[in-house]
RNA sequence: GCCAACGUAGCUCAGUCGGUAGAGCAACUGAUUCGUAAUCAGUAGGUCGGCGGUUCGAUUCCGCCCGUUGGCUCCA
């Protein structure tokens, strides 16, 4: 048992190290069999593994958690001691508890730490609250099966999840956001407002995308498109499958190959579905021989991939097995890599920006203990990288020796609007593909050099970033996102030839509306459409026939009045920025 | 893949301690032309995820499969 690093002072880390120590004696007061493991504090809550085959239910939960409430009532204190790790041994074993001799024998040094509260006593490094009656609000949330230490070689353990806090209204108030993520959930989400599916008939992880949704995908690839074309890049296409000797070369059947779709046989030769897309752009890279005049080359794809992802990972549009990634590599003269890294990173955040994302935090990954390259080549492109965040002031962690064995990369993480962080822009030097491929360029001296690679992804995968979008705005897209952007709404018949005629002064201004003039009330139209999250609903009754006007509601002011079209028009063109 | 829960109409869900199913919304039809978050009435819609077993009889019980969801990274 153990708090989280650097947060063994925090009061209410503490008390969840606590109720995880009454959770396991209740488990055991009422399940003698269950053998205790491991059971750590983590973010939000705790949880504790048990070895109890016959595993637990929901019904048991309610059980465990009332024998917990006893346990507070009890109001036991917790006693420390310091024991010699042969009698901890001993200890354990009269217990049968296995699992706790394994961890014991695992710790360095010849003293362990007991923690007891009433009959009930863990090897625990502590801190603890100094009685039972100190936990003052907690819930056990959901049960689940974990492997031992984590590897599925080791026998399935069934793992408790509960949380605790200072009071019930802080409990509550946990409980009420957990409700909020759910509410946004891009998943349930995604099919009230029609954006996309996955279907089982399809594949699992393989994402249709409805109109709604591809609409958007196409604003975000537009503005992607036109961002890069300014910033240098240049567009390829490239295939969805390639060889097995194209793979053989990049080194992925030798790496990535239990993460590939199986290969397929077309007259005697074996293809495989592509899982990345740098082995087409390196391909296209040398198609010529290239001179440092024309490097940089920036060849940019939104590259469909397929990954085989095992069944039990898959999630909405947030892990899937087939995906596109803004997708881009960068060759360039070791010269130039200090400014490309700099150009990607000033790119990397305008675009997030534009999708209301502000806080950042990057993890620069440096040279682990087996890798490929050069010592000098590492050094420069780290260099870059950290030199990159600095100079952009993002809040950055090294990550010493978590770069990948072909180069360092930095990973940016973004922060939502419910406060949670999520992967998605990475810039990853490659000192291996550039080496297999034998890929160069004529320098000045006329000598034929290596040239730097680098791949980078900005979204990291548009199923993926559409997921995070989706739940960051709570399915309310801003109006140059939205896909459909106003709706008209009339309140009788009398109004629809009016009305089809703002539509059409409205899409020739390039703006996606919509008519509503079916004979339904207007608290209904304007229900439905508050419901599709709109931004506007302009209301078209007799009044405003007369004075060529419409009555403008917004999706979250409300009602704004009549005004003419032209000034609806300019107030939008504001926000289609 | 592994552990657990779940799979009933397009959607959300109820139900059957074994005798082949029901609501709301959506759809369709009709009436209503009604000014800022749900007008009324009617109609239609299901091999109760698939296969097999037990049974006179299975959507219900059992087994297998498929799929969905949560977890399997947090190391006393």
């Amino acid at each position: 048992m153990v708090c989280r690093a650097g947060h063994e002072n925090d009061p209410v880390e503490k008390m969840r190290h606590s109720c995880a120590h009454v959770m396991a004696d209740a488990v055991q007061r009422l399940y003698p069999k269950a053998k205790i493991t491991i059971g750590p504090v983590i973010e939000d809550g705790f949880f504790y593994d048990f070895d109890y085959p016959a595993g637990f239910t929901p019904e048991d939960l309610k059980k465990i958690e009332a024998e917990m409430e006893k346990i507070v009532k009890e109001n036991l204190p917790f006693e420390r001691k310091e024991i010699g790790k042969k009698e901890a041994l001993e200890f354990f074993k009269k217990l049968g508890e296995n699992y706790k001799l394994e961890i014991i024998n695992g710790i360095e040094g010849d003293k362990v730490t007991f923690y007891t509260h009433g009959k009930f006593t863990d090897l625990c490094k502590g801190p603890h609250v100094a009685k039972t009656g100190d936990i003052k609000a907690f819930k056990l949330l959901k049960v689940s099966g974990a492997y031992w230490r984590g590897d599925e070689k080791n026998p399935m353990l069934q793992r408790i999840y509960g949380t605790a806090f200072a009071s019930q209204t802080d409990l509550d108030a946990y409980l009420k956001q957990l409700e909020e993520a759910e509410k946004r959930d891009h998943r349930k989400l995604g099919q009230e407002l029609d954006l996309f599916e996955i279907n089982p008939d399809i594949g699992s992880g393989l994402v249709l995308w409805h109109p709604k949704g591809a609409t958007m995908r196409q604003i975000i690839e537009d503005f992607l498109k036109r961002e890069l074309t300014a910033a240098g890049y240049s567009w390829v296409n490239t295939p969805h499958v390639g060889r097995a000797s194209l793979w053989e070369t990049s080194g992925h059947l030798e790496f990535f190959k239990e993460n590939m779709y199986a290969p397929m046989e077309v007259e005697g030769q074996t293809y495989y579905l592509k899982p990345m897309n740098c082995p087409f752009h390196i391909e296209i890279y040398r198609s010529r021989r290239r001179s440092y005049r024309e490097l940089p080359v920036r060849l940019a794809e939104f590259g469909t991939v397929y990954r085989f992802e095992r069944s039990g990972v898959l999630h909405g549009l947030t892990r899937v097995r087939g995906f596109t990634q803004d997708d881009a590599h960068i060759f360039c003269t070791p010269d130039q890599v200090e400014t490309e890294i700099n150009n990607c990173m000033e790119l990397v955040l305008k675009i997030l920006r534009a999708f209301g994302l502000t806080e950042f935090k990057a993890f620069v990954a440096t040279k682990p203990a087996k890798a490929v390259g050069r010592d000098a080549d590492w050094e420069k492109a780290t260099k870059a990288l950290k030199g990159a965040v600095e100079l952009h002031k993002i809040p950055y962690e090294i990550d010493e020796g978590g770069g990948a064995f072909y180069g360092p990369k930095i990973d940016l993480r973004i922060k939502d609007a419910l406060g949670r962080f999520w992967q998605l822009s990475t810039i990853q030097f490659d000192f291996n593909l550039p080496e297999r491929f034998q890929i160069g360029y004529q320098a000045a001296t006329g000598e034929f050099e290596r040239p730097f690679m680098v791949h980078r992804a900005l979204l990291g995968s548009i199923e993926r970033f559409f997921g995070i979008l989706i739940e960051h705005y709570a399915g309310a897209f801003p109006v140059w996102l939205a896909p459909t952007q106003a709706i008209l709404l009339t309140i009788s018949d009398e109004q629809s030839e009016y009305a089809q005629k703002v539509l059409e002064s409205l899409r020739r201004e390039g703006f996606r509306a919509s008519l509503d003039d079916r004979n339904e009330k207007l608290g209904l139209k304007i229900r439905e459409a508050q419901l599709k999250k709109i931004p506007y609903m302009l209301v078209i009754g007799k009044k405003e026939m007369q004075e060529e006007k419409i009555a403008v509601r917004s999706r979250q002011g409300g009602d704004l009045g009549a005004m003419g079209l032209e000034k609806f028009i300019e107030r939008l063109k504001g926000e289609r920025q």
